[in-house]
DNA sequence: ATATCTGCAAATTATTTGCATCGTG
DNA sequence: CACGATGCAAATAATTTGCAGATAT
C-alpha cells in the first residue's frame, strides 16, 4: 500500500480547492517538499527550473502567495529582513536552526496557558499567534560540518 | 522625584554604548515613545519632522537597526510583508491588535516549558524564540470606534 | 579638533502589475 | 474550447551604499 507523499496530498488541496495543477505548480510542491529549510523565492525558482526550466519568478511569488492562503506553506520570519518560505501547514510552529538555516515543523504546545497570560498582562483577546524558535538542529549538534 | 522617562533611559543607553544623542535620533526616539502601535520607517520619518525637519529616511533606517541591537527597539513581523518597528525590550514579546494596529508588550510566559516541547519533538536545542500574539485590544474590544 | 553622524542622490534588491500567450480541465 | 495560469518586461516599493558636509563630545 502505497503512502500517499507529500506532493500528491498537495496536489489535491489544489484541485479541491479549484486550482489547476500546473507545471509551475508541480515543480515549486517539489523543491519545497524536498527542502527541509526555509528557500526564498529566488531560490525557489532556481531550484524549481532543474524540472521546469522556464519557471519565472513571478509565477514563484504567486504560488507561494496561493500556497499560503490555502494554509500548505508557511512564511518564516526570519531575525533579517528576507521572507523565507517552507513547507508546513498553519497549525504548526518551525523550529529553525541558527547554524545550518534548516527548519523543522512542530506541533503547537497548546495555547490555553499563552492566551490566559496574554490576556491577564495587556488586556488583549487573543486570537493567534506567531512562534519561532532558532536553536541548534541535531545534525550540526552532533556532527561538525552542519547539515548545510 | 522625577520619573526616569522612557526618552532619558534611551538617552543613557546610547551613551553608555558610546553612540551620540544626536537630533534625528531624539526625534526617531520620541516618536517611538510616544506611539503605541508598530511604525513603518516612513512613518517615524514623517512623524520625527514634526520636531526634526530635516529628518531622513536612510537615517531612521539606520537608527532602528542600530536601536534594535542594543536591545530598545523591537521590528515586528506583521503576517504581511512590511516590517514594523516599536520601542520595546528583547526579552518581551508583544500582542497586536487586529483591529487597529496597536503594539502591547508582555513578558515572556517562560521558556522552559516550551524549550522542553521543542527539545522533545524536534531535537533541536533551542536558544530563543520569537512570539507575537494577534488579538483585540481592550480600547478595541469596549468601544466600536476603534483606537486607530 | 575630529571622528561620528547625517542627508541627498543613486544603486540595489524585493515585490507587484499589465498583457499577450499558453495549457489544463 | 474557455478560462485560469504563465512569463516577460516594466513599474513600484523597500532598503542599502557612497560621499561631502554638518555636529556632538
Amino acid at each position: 500500500m502505497k503512502k500517499i507523499s507529500n506532493e500528491d496530498s498537495w496536489a489535491g488541496v489544489l484541485r479541491d480547492a479549484g486550482f489547476r495543477l500546473t507545471m509551475p505548480r508541480r515543480a515549486v510542491i517539489r523543491v519545497l517538499s524536498e527542502h527541509r529549510e526555509g528557500l526564498a523565492p529566488e531560490d525557489i525558482r532556481r531550484l524549481g527550473r532543474e524540472t521546469h526550466p522556464s519557471l519565472g519568478l513571478v509565477t514563484v511569488y504567486r504560488t507561494l502567495e496561493l500556497f499560503e492562503n490555502l494554509g500548505i506553506v508557511r512564511r518564516i520570519h526570519l531575525p533579517g529582513r528576507r521572507h523565507c518560505f517552507c513547507a508546513g501547514r498553519d497549525d504548526t510552529h518551525f523550529a529553525v536552526c541558527s547554524r545550518c538555516g534548516r527548519v523543522t515543523e512542530f506541533p503547537c504546545p497548546g495555547t490555553p496557558g499563552l492566551y490566559g497570560h496574554v490576556r491577564t498582562e495587556t488586556g488583549y483577546a487573543p486570537t493567534g499567534h506567531i512562534l519561532e524558535v532558532s536553536g541548534v538542529c541535531p545534525v550540526c549538534a552532533r556532527g561538525r560540518e552542519g547539515c548545510g
